[in-house]
DNA sequence: CCGAGGATTGTTAGCGCTCACAATGACCCT
DNA sequence: AGGGTCATTGTGAGCGCTAACAATCCTCGG
């Protein structure tokens, strides 16, 4: 920090201070194992003095690599995509990658392909992609060809790899444990249909019943909201009547709209009607009357996908085109009590 | 896309395709005025059949711009970080920015000095924090010194150009609202004490109390979750009594947590007590009853905050280090009916 | 005490792009 | 017709770094 000059010192400089090359700097840097331990010492030193950065971009430049990874993401506003960026975010870095984030308001094929292009074009050495809904993966077969991609929580497209919690494993989990607990019939608010993970969770709602022997009732479809599951569940209460005791709906959010509509119509849960939501907000635990639901663990989602990815970005693997399933968990909270007989 | 060759065409190929320089092409990339319509066209189409894409990394070096710009936010499950993550990129997308973010699981010098740190290494133009905890913001000044730097939703940092909305004002709309509503005084449950957030919205209920000739009650301390909420509301019923009438809680979430205990104390909400949130969460109007909140603009947070950067990292301007004041909105719901007298 | 062979360091080329400047061409005025 | 001017295009250098190779220095065994 000696000289206040203009230029920030480059990797000349700090060599140049401590009378060794440039490229012993450099490996230094680079924890080359041939370096003599005073060597090594006198260029640190050099570099704490001048206070010496590496410059990434020419790094960058000559290794080809920016150790930076993109992200598009949907909704991050909702629980699920935003838990899933958070823990991309943090194996990445775990990892030495930095993340740059593409929020889409507004998801379709265009903004997609769009939010990837600029990725791309700033030079992203691999993509992820949190991007839920159907219509839009499209975009994602338009990529220069071999270019790193995993997408995460979408698990369609064609041929890339993808990382993903078993929807349909939790739909069953949920619908499974109010069968236990002797309900005739499962009604079922659903995300919407463009969804993945709606479509996910709807299959394994039918799918058990339907194991069950019951005949799957007709769901009714909501956007996540929790107005959108107070309309489902003022619907439901209409359209049920004495039949409605279990319901299972397809996010928290929306459950606890389905909670509100039950308590207006005169409905207990769950002496009237037990509710299970998906996703286990930190909010479900406080709801009226406190939320079962099931946890999907989003910190291993992140880890497993970004390995999966710095296999491709490093050239370690990338043959086949895998698909991982991680397991959700049912938490049982009051909201799911057996009905009294 | 003729030739499937293993380096990516660089501006080279692309100027040799088309018949011409280099520079030309770089012309045309750069929108120079002073390129023949037809010398366009021809590079244009060599791009496109090339399938070309410039290099970042060999731009940034010559022009020592990455045109990406970091954050470092804390929690951005919570809504109020996570909205303003969310707002930062969206404004910096607009501008032709790409954002790099780190989130921090855990917010404490150390870990916001590292993440920076991992920020400026990776090249990024300007820094952005998302930081409301005042302990950790004394990281920020042992920046390298000129590097541009906006805290959002953090204000008190030094000589910190920051932009943040007036939680102070905020906290004074909901307890006036209160107050205009008849009730005798209006209690408090304050987020975290180390939360610039925080600690406004409780000066803020504090001086509008003291305005109006009354002697503030002590306030409880809560850390934003529902729990937090919760465990606060059931203190305050047994604390007060039939004293309480009216509650100002820091957030939304925790605000949920309040009407739960208030419930279980068979109190009704806003009969027997109003209750007012902060935020405005999505959620907050289908709680039981719907809350009365304040909401913000995080939109315009972003906006201001990018603009506010982009005018240093650009070399625009510089003066002064100013401060933006973003004023909060005040939306009443059923939580907060009159008391009946 | 010499040379083999490994350890350590230096030298030389670019990576792909933009900037500053030089060169060319087109057009107009006298 | 000649020279000045602007529009358009080309040339050369170098941003800061790493990779490959060349050069030097040791350390020993024989």
């Amino acid at each position: 920090m000696t000289q206040p000059s203009l230029r920030p010192p480059t990797m000349a400089d700090v060599a140049r201070r401590a009378g060794v090359s440039h490229q012993t700097v450099s490996r230094v840097l680079g924890d080359h194992p041939n370096v003599r331990d005073g060597t090594r010492a006198k260029v640190l030193n050099a570099i704490g003095e001048l206070g010496y950065r590496p410059n990434s971009s020419a790094r960058a430049l000559v290794t080809r690599r920016t150790r930076t990874l993109g992200v598009v993401a949907s909704n991050t506003t909702l629980y699920g995509p935003g838990s899933t960026l958070f823990a991309l975010e943090e194996a990445a870095l775990a990892k030495g990658y930095l993340v740059s984030t593409v929020s889409l308001r507004k998801l379709t094929v265009q903004t997609l392909s769009e939010a990837l292009d600029r990725l791309i074009e700033g030079g992203v050495d691999g993509l992820l992609t949190i991007v839920p809904q159907l219509s839009a993966t499209a975009a994602l077969t338009e990529l220069p060809h071999p270019f790193p991609v995993v997408t995460v929580g979408s698990g369609i497209a064609a041929e890339i790899p993808c990382v993903t919690v078993d929807q349909h494993r939790g739909a069953h989990m949920a619908t499974g444990h109010l069968l236990a607990a002797g309900h005739r019939t499962v009604w079922h608010v659903a995300g919407p249909e463009d969804w993945q993970d709606a479509q996910g969770r709807t299959a394994g709602w039918r799918a058990t019943l339907e194991a069950a022997g019951i005949e799957p009732p007709e769901p009714l479809t909501g956007d996540w909201s929790p107005r959108s599951g107070y309309l489902a569940g003022q619907e439901l209460v209409g359209r049920a009547g004495r039949e409605l005791t279990a319901v299972f709906v397809a996010n928290d959010q929306m459950a606890l709209g389905v909670l509100r509509a039950l308590r207006e119509a005169g409905l207990g849960t769950p002496q009237d009607v037990a509710v299970v939501g998906f996703d286990d907000i930190p909010e479900s635990e406080f709801f009226a009357p406190p939320l079962t639901t099931i946890r999907q663990d989003f910190t291993e989602v992140g880890r497993r996908s970004i390995a999966l990815l710095l296999d491709r970005v490093e050239g370690r693997d990338s043959s086949g085109t895998p698909r991982i399933v991680i397991e959700p968990q049912l938490i049982v909270r009051t909201s799911s009590s057996p009905p009294s007989p």
